[in-house]
RNA sequence: GGCGGGUUGCCCGAGCGGCCAAUGGGAGCGGACUGUAAAUCCGUCGCGAAAGCUACAGAGGUUCGAAUCCUCUACCCGCCA
């Protein structure tokens, strides 16, 4: 078998780590102890979490043993992020979270055999700490001066934001967890995004100044693109959820059907756990015929399956097909129609309802202003024919197969009405 | 605790009594070109059919008229203690 260090940097996942080699000398002792934590900061995990996810079972695919962390604590305290401080959630709020991203997490890694997996929670090591404690056993460890220094810091006190000292503290909560797992486990590794690298080696030297011993971490690439934008601005504003009502199955697929060129190969290798043969005739493919779209194709399905499992997946393929298929949409039948209108997303309304408010309903647009501009700009169809006048009503004659029609908001924007009594 | 500066639309940022629904970027959205790419170009970008309404941290006030002036509150930044 492969060296898994060699093959997560073939797939470009290691943007940042500890000494490399001393790492590889330890996992060819035996399995390791490894953790990697996510915070409740939203109802579900998002593509980025996804990419750590599938980075700590590709480790235990390896024969590694990993801890997954859910931050209950730090949770509730938010790391800085570099424009602004956060707004605490409740504390009803991050424990329903924790529960939501624990389940998200759990279906990825294997909790039986030799090196199963485990989910831990941060508050249950910081929740029963004072103040006092947390201030000598802890914070004797850190100097400020050098958590000054942190990208993550020092980049809000250069801004007109400045931070809290709640913010400020996340390192230590950090540091802490990778200690506690440490001193429980004999957790030795810690992955995380190379945006975290600040708190990543808050744990390392934590431990090294308590134990005396040196861990070890690595840190992925973020997710971006060729205008290195975090992946999934493009969706509408909003990340790529995990969670289907989120973000549905049909339009994670179509995110990814639609990725630029430059980007697939590098989403293939981070994202799919396809070999690298296949990979690189993937790769080959897209850059002798990228109009074919072969990678990408490949991308959305092999993302999807991992996300919202088979089933759903052959359902948004096939919804794909009928939209975007060269067939004429009379040519569907109802029950094709429907399923894939269902993945676009469908609404009831009315015969003789306008245009503007079909468009409405189907929450293609927000306002019947946008409603009317779209219209005025070309960019709204019914049934693939464009529309003229925002206020033409749509009888029931319009109606394809099954009493539907087939709404588009530009080129690739669609969603589906079905005509009747609401 | 004192003094000074700040809080503008999704983000950045101009405006400093009427010509401001608010200059300019960026993002978003649509069109053209393409391949359901990228880049580029063009258009658009609070709600409302319109009258008009709501908006420039929040609450009051001055004024014929306020994002712009005054008062208080909240938050942020800086200097001093």
């Amino acid at each position: 078998m492969t060296d898994v260090l060699d093959d997560l940097q073939w797939r470009g996942l290691i943007a940042l780590s500890t000494d490399l080699d001393e790492l590889r000398a330890e996992m060819a002792k035996g399995p390791l102890t490894y953790y990697c934590g996510f915070d409740p900061t939203a109802p579900s995990l998002h593509i980025g979490n996804l990419l750590q996810i599938i980075t700590v079972r590709r480790l235990q695919l390896a024969g590694h043993r990993p801890l997954a962390l859910v931050g209950g604590a730090t949770g509730l305290i938010g790391d800085p992020r570099p424009s602004a401080e956060r707004q605490l959630n409740s504390a009803d709020t991050v424990a329903e979270w924790v529960e939501r991203i624990r389940g998200q997490i759990e279906p990825f890694l294997d909790f039986t055999g030799d090196n199963a997996a485990r989910m831990v929670n941060n508050l249950d090591w910081t929740a029963p700490m004072s103040a006092i404690d947390f201030l000598r056993d802890v914070g004797k460890h850190f100097r400020v001066n050098k958590m000054l220094t942190k990208d993550a810091v020092s980049a809000r006190l250069n801004s007109d934001a400045g931070i809290s000292y709640t913010e400020f503290s996340y390192q230590i909560l950090q540091g802490m967890d990778f200690l506690e797992l440490f001193r429980r486990y004999g957790c030795r590794l810690q992955t995380g995004g190379s945006d975290q690298w600040g708190n990543l080696t808050a744990g390392t030297d934590l431990i090294r100044r308590v134990a005396g011993e040196s861990v070890h971490l690595l840190a992925t690439p973020l997710l971006v693109n060729s205008a290195g934008e975090k992946l999934g601005k493009s969706t509408g504003g909003g990340s790529l959820w995990m969670d289907a009502s989120m973000t549905s199955p049909y339009s994670l697929y179509q995110y990814f059907v639609n990725l630029e060129d430059d980007l697939v190969g590098g989403l293939l290798r981070k994202l799919t756990f396809l070999s690298r043969e296949e990979i690189e005739a993937l790769e080959k493919e897209t850059a002798d015929r990228p109009a074919a779209r072969i990678g990408q194709r490949r991308l959305a399905e092999e993302l999807t399956r991992i996300v919202h499992g088979a089933h759903e997946t052959e359902q948004v393929i096939a919804a794909s097909q009928a939209l975007f298929g060269r067939g004429e949409l009379t040519s569907l039948s109802a029950s094709t129609l429907r399923a894939a209108l269902s993945e676009a997303g469908l609404v009831r309304a009315a015969p003789g309802t306008s245009v503007a408010d079909l468009f409405i309903a189907a929450g293609l647009v927000s306002s019947r202003n946008e409603a009317r501009r779209t219209v005025a700009e070309g960019g709204a169809y019914v049934n693939n024919e464009r529309v003229g006048d925002a206020e033409e009503l749509v009888a029931a004659d319009r109606a394809l197969a099954g009493g539907l029609l087939v709404l588009r908001k530009g080129k690739r924007t669609f969603a589906g009405v079905e005509l009747g009594s609401i």
